[in-house]
DNA sequence: TTTATACTTTTGACTAATCAAAAGTAGGAG
DNA sequence: CTCCTACTTTTGATTAGTCAAAAGTATAAA
C-alpha cells in the first residue's frame, strides 16, 4: 500500500536529490522529515522491500525508477494544488504548503487534470518551483542563487527554496515576489549580507537567507 | 487527537440520527461503516472516553454535545467541497461523494471559508444535502418521499439520499436531477413501482429506489 | 594500529486501527 | 424459568508507523 507516509518519504528523498544522483544517508532523510534515524532506517527498509528504493546499509538509499515515479506525482500534485489555493481561492503563498502537504495525499488525478486545465497548464508554482507533467517530465529553467549574483545587476525573482511561513511574509513585505525586479545595492563580505533595492524598499539579508532566493537576469 | 477515522465514525453516528433523538447500535454503527461489529465496540470506548459519545454498553451510543459539533462540522466540509468540485471544478455530482470522504478530514478551515464565499455561501450540496454553517446550525426544508408522493402531482426534485455513483449517473440519465420538474404517472401496487415523467424521459422506479429520492411541490 | 566520533541499525515498547473468533448478554418463545 | 437467538463485547493477533536507547559500523585522528 502507497500510504501517505510512503509519499512523503519518497518525496522528502526526490527533494533532497532532484536528479537521482547522489545517496541520501538516513540522516539527511530523517532530518528533512523531522523523524528519528531510527524510524526512517526502518521505513527504508520497508521501501526497498517494496521496490522503490535501494539500499546500500550505512552508505545510503536511492530511489529506484518507481519511486521516482511516484515521487514526481506527488510533487505534481502538491504545486498544482499550492498554485490551485493561491489562484483560484486567493489563499497566501506563504500559506499554501503547509495546505497542500496534506491534499497531496488524497486528491485524485481527475481533480489534478482539471485543476491542471482551469490553470492553464501552469509550469510553475507560486514560489517559482517547476511543476512536474502528468508524463513525469520536469520544465527546467536555470536559475542563479541571489547569494551568488553580481553588484548593480537588475535581477527577477524566480524561485524560492525555503516555503516557511515566516520567511515567505517576510519576502513578500520587502517586495520579494516572483518576478520581482531588484537589485543588489551592496555586498558587505564582513557583514556576510546583500543590501537588496525591490520597488518597494530596500531590505538587508543574511548570505544563508539570500542563497533560498533563486533569481534571473531580468 | 481526532483523526480521520474518528471523523469517520462520529459522521456516520451524526448520519445516522440527524436529530440526536435514538440511540445508535453497534451494529448499525458497524455497518454502515463497513467494519465488523468488534471494530466498532472498540471504537466506541475510544470516542467514550475522549468524551465525544455516551455509551450504555449492549444498548447503544449517542453523541454528546462535543461529538456532535465536530460531526456536523465534518458534514460542512464534506458538503461544500463536495459543491465545489461540482460547481468550480465542474465534476460530475456522481463522483464527488469518493472524493469528499477523503477531502473532509484535510481541507482546513481557512479553504473551507473561501470555497464557501466563492460558492456565495451555499444552503445546499449537489445531491440537495443542507450545509451546516461554520456556527453548526442545519438549513432545513421539509421534503416528501417520492415514494410517498401522489399520482399526478407536480414535484421538483429536492435531494437524493444514496451517494452511490451508479445510482446517481443512472437518475441523471433519465432527467432525475435535483431541481427537476417530474410527476409521477403510475404507481403499480403489485409490481412495487412507480412510473415517472421527467422532462427527457419516462422511467419506471422500484419504491425502494424511489424512497431515496425526495421532492417536493413544484 | 588503536581509539574516538559520528552515524546507522537493531531492539523493544507503544499507539491507532483493524479482523476473526470466542465469550457474554438481553430479551423473547416456550 | 429455561433456553434460543441475535447481537455485543472481549480476546488475541496483525499491520503501519513511531520513538528511545542500545548495539554496531565506517572512517578519520592519534
Ligand atoms: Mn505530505
Ligand atoms: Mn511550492
Ligand atoms: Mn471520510
Ligand atoms: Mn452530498
Amino acid at each position: 500500500m502507497i500510504t501517505s507516509t510512503v509519499e512523503n518519504y519518497l518525496k522528502a528523498l526526490f527533494l533532497l536529490d532532484q536528479d537521482g544522483e547522489k545517496e541520501i544517508s538516513t540522516g539527511e532523510l530523517a532530518k528533512s522529515l523531522t523523524v528519528t534515524p531510527g524510524s526512517a532506517t526502518s521505513m527504508i527498509k520497508t521501501l526497498a522491500e517494496a521496490g522503490l528504493v535501494e539500499h546500500r546499509p550505512h552508505y545510503g538509499v536511492r530511489l529506484t525508477n518507481r519511486g521516482r515515479t511516484l515521487a514526481v506525482h506527488v510533487v505534481r500534485r502538491h504545486r498544482i494544488v499550492e498554485l490551485f489555493l493561491v489562484e483560484i481561492l486567493g489563499m497566501d503563498w506563504s500559506k499554501v504548503h503547509e495546505e497542500a502537504e496534506q491534499l497531496e495525499h488524497v486528491v485524485s488525478d481527475e481533480v489534478i487534470e482539471r485543476m491542471d486545465v482551469l490553470l492553464k497548464r501552469p509550469a510553475f508554482d507560486p514560489h517559482g518551483d517547476p511543476i512536474p507533467g502528468a508524463d513525469g517530465t520536469l520544465p527546467n529553467r536555470s536559475h542563479c542563487s541571489l547569494s551568488k549574483s553580481n553588484v548593480g545587476q537588475q535581477l527577477s525573482v524566480a524561485r524560492m527554496n525555503d516555503q516557511d511561513t515566516d520567511f515567505l511574509q517576510f519576502a513578500e513585505k520587502h517586495g520579494l515576489m516572483i518576478g520581482a525586479k531588484i537589485t543588489i545595492i551592496e555586498h558587505n563580505k564582513l557583514a556576510d549580507s546583500l543590501t537588496i533595492k525591490t520597488s518597494n524598499d530596500t531590505v538587508v539579508l543574511g548570505l544563508s537567507a539570500a542563497a533560498n532566493i533563486e533569481v534571473c537576469d531580468a
